[in-house]
DNA sequence: CTGTTAGCGCATTCAC
DNA sequence: GTGAATGCGCTAACAG
C-alpha cells in the first residue's frame, strides 16, 4: 500500500495510526490509554502500526482535553546550593516514578521573578508545584491556593497560613539536640551562628538551643548569639567575634555546616585546636562534614526525603485524595563526628 | 453589570474575556498576542477583562495549536553534584531570559532511564532539549536527530557523529596547561589521576598532559597515571597508591578538584605538606577549590557559561536560524593558588 | 467490542 | 479594526 509515510516529515498522529491499523482513532485512543474494551488482535494492529510510524500521543493535545498536563513545578532560590540541590533531587525521583515531569524554576532569591514563574508555572502549564523555601508573603500563597492551584511548600521561609501543606524538618529538636550534646559534654558558654535571622528554620533552631540551656539551668546570653549568611566565609567571620570575645565560648554551634566550617577556619586561624580549644556542631550534614577535617559533629536533615515527601503529598492533592497529615516534619538527627569534645581549659572569665 | 464570574470557579477562558469585553475572542486573542492591528480603547476594554477575571493563557490550547510548548528538556545524570548543578544552573537561568521553562529530567546514569526520560520528552512536551553528559549511544542520538527534534550536548561523553551541535570546554588545553604549569615550577615526575577513563573529558586531559610532557621532553610514564572515580575517596586512594611506588611523583594533578582534595589528604595522611613536598593540581575550580586548606591550583571550567551557552544555541536553533558554529569549546584557564610549588627535596630512587 | 460525534481553548485565515 | 468560522490532536460520551 505505500504506506511508508514520508519518513521524517511530520509528526505522525493519532489519525495515522488509525488509518495504518484500519481502524477509527477512537479505538487507537482506547488502546494507547490501555482501556481493556479492546479485542486482542485489534490491539496488536494498533500497536504495530504505533511502532511502524514512531508514533507518541501528543501531550498538548492530552492536555487541552484532560485538563492535565502531567508536568509539576519546582521552585527554588537556586540549584547550585546543595542543600537546594539534595531536595530537588529528591522530589525529581519521587515524581518520575509517577510519571510526572518537573518543571524547575529557579527564583534566585528575587521577589519579582519568583512571582514571575510563579504565574507561569500557574498558568496551565503545571498540575501544581513544590515550592522550596518561597519567598512569596502569606498572603500570595494564600491567592495561590484560592482557585485552587496545588501546591506543597517544603522548608517554610515563615510560619505558614492554616490549610497550606508543608514538608519541613524538626528544626528545633535539631537545635536543641546539639546544645544538649554540648552541654552534656560540659560545655556552658556555647555561642551561636544563626543564619538568616527571620527565616522560621533559624527561628526554630534558635528556640531549640534556648530550650536546651533553660533545661540544663544555663542562663541565655545574647552576646553569645551572632547573625550570619550561611556562607563559609560568614561563618569564619561571625566565629572570630565570637572568639574575640572577653569571655569567649567554649563550643560554637552554627545554623549549617558551611558556617560549621568557617567557624572552625577561624579557631584554626588563631591558633585553637578543634575540638580540643573549641567544639563546633553543624547543621544540615552536607557532604563536605563527613570529609572536611576535622570531620563535622552535625545535625542531619533528611533532605532528599523532604523532597521526596512533598512530592509525594502534592501526588495526593492532585489525585484529590485528601492527605490526612498536610504539615509534616521530618526527623533531624544528631550526627556526632571528631569536631566536638569536653571542653579542655575553662576560660575563666576576666572581670 | 454583576459581571463578577463565579469567584474561584472554573479558570476563565478566552471566551469568558470576550465577553465580559464585548468583542469576540479573535480580537482577545489578538490583544494576547501584541498584535498592532486592534483599536486602542478596545485594547483598553480587553486589558481590563483580562485583569477582573484573573485570565491567563492556557499553554496546552496555545501549544496545540501553535506546535510550540515553550518547554525545554534538559537532561543530566544528578543534580546533586555541583558540576552539574551549575550547568544546569547557567541553561536555566539563560532559558528564563527566553521564556522559556525547562523541563528537568535526571538520568541518574541509568541508561534505562535516559531512554525513558527522552522518550518522554520528545513525545510532544519539550520543542527541544540539552543533553548534559549523554550516556545514549552516537546511534540514540542520531535517531533522536532524525525526526528534526532539536538539542543540543553539553559536555559530551564520547565523540559525538557529525552534524550534532555541542558545548565543551578546552580540556585538552586544561590538561596542558595544568601540566606546563607543574613543569616550569621544576616537576619532573608528575602523578595524574584520571576520571572515568572512558570519558571524553578524560581522554582529552590525559592528551594534554602527554603534549605539555613531550614539548618539555619529559618522558610518559604509565605508572603514573591512576583511574579513579571524581570521589574524594577515590583520589585519595590513588595518591597513596601513587605516593607508595617505588619513585613517587613530587607532583599530583588530578581530573577533577575532589579528587585532588583527596589527593591532597592522602600526603597529609603520610606526614607530606602541601605543597612543600607535593604539589596538587584539580580541575574545575568547584567551590571547595578556593576555601580547602592549601587553597588549589585548578583549571577553571566555565560550567555556567557551558549551560547559558547551550541554551542559546538550542534557542537558535528553535528559531530556525542556523547556528554558525555547531561545535563550541569554552576557554579553560589556569587558577594558581597554593597547592602548587617548587619541588622542595628529589626524591631519590629507593633502588 | 468498535465507530461517530462533540468539544477542550486558542490562533488564524478570511470576510466585512 | 473586527467578527465568524475552521482546525490543532486528542478523549469521552454516546450509539450501535
Amino acid at each position: 500500500m505505500g504506506s511508508n509515510p514520508r519518513p521524517g516529515r511530520r509528526r505522525a498522529t493519532i489519525r495515522d495510526v488509525a488509518q495504518a491499523a484500519g481502524v477509527s482513532i477512537a479505538t487507537v485512543s482506547r488502546v494507547l490509554n490501555g482501556r481493556p474494551d479492546v479485542a486482542a488482535d485489534t490491539r496488536e494492529r494498533v500497536l504495530s502500526a504505533v511502532r511502524d510510524l514512531g508514533f507518541s500521543t501528543n501531550r498538548s493535545a492530552r492536555s487541552l482535553v484532560g485538563g492535565r498536563t502531567f508536568l509539576v513545578g519546582i521552585t527554588l532560590p537556586l540549584v547550585e546550593a546543595e542543600y537546594f540541590a539534595r531536595i530537588l533531587g529528591g522530589a525529581t525521583d519521587e515524581l518520575y516514578d509517577h510519571d510526572l515531569q518537573v518543571v524547575l524554576a529557579t527564583t534566585l532569591h528575587l521577589r519579582d521573578r519568583a512571582n514571575t514563574l510563579l504565574a507561569r508555572l500557574t498558568s496551565g502549564v503545571t498540575d501544581g508545584a513544590l515550592l522550596v523555601l518561597p519567598e512569596e508573603s502569606r498572603e500570595m500563597l494564600q491567592q495561590l491556593a484560592a482557585p485552587g492551584y496545588p501546591f506543597v511548600v517544603i522548608d517554610p521561609l515563615e510560619p505558614l497560613a492554616e490549610g497550606v501543606p508543608s514538608v519541613s524538618a524538626t528544626n528545633a529538636l535539631g537545635g536543641r539536640a546539639a546544645t544538649e550534646h554540648l552541654l552534656a559534654l560540659g560545655h556552658r558558654r556555647i555561642g551561636i551562628i544563626t543564619g538568616v535571622p527571620d527565616w522560621l528554620a533559624s527561628v526554630e533552631r534558635l528556640n531549640g538551643y534556648r530550650t536546651a540551656l533553660a533545661s540544663a539551668g544555663v542562663p541565655f546570653e545574647p552576646a553569645l548569639v551572632v547573625e550570619s549568611d550561611w556562607a563559609v566565609e560568614g561563618g569564619e567571620a561571625a566565629a572570630a567575634a565570637l572568639l574575640e570575645l572577653p569571655d569567649p565560648p567554649t563550643a560554637i554551634f552554627a545554623f549549617n555546616d558551611n558556617m560549621a566550617i568557617g567557624a572552625a577556619r577561624a579557631a584554626h586561624a588563631r591558633g585553637l585546636h578543634v575540638p580540643v580549644d573549641l567544639s563546633v556542631v553543624g547543621f544540615d550534614d552536607s557532604e563536605q562534614a563527613a570529609t572536611t577535617a576535622p570531620t563535622l559533629t552535625t545535625v542531619r536533615q533528611p533532605l532528599a526525603d523532604m523532597g521526596r515527601m512533598g512530592a509525594s503529598l502534592l501526588l495526593r492533592l492532585l489525585d484529590n485524595r485528601p492527605a490526612d497529615a498536610m504539615r509534616i516534619e521530618l526527623q533531624t538527627r544528631l550526627i556526632v563526628r571528631d569536631s566536638t569534645a569536653a571542653p579542655a581549659r575553662h576560660f575563666t572569665a576576666l572581670s
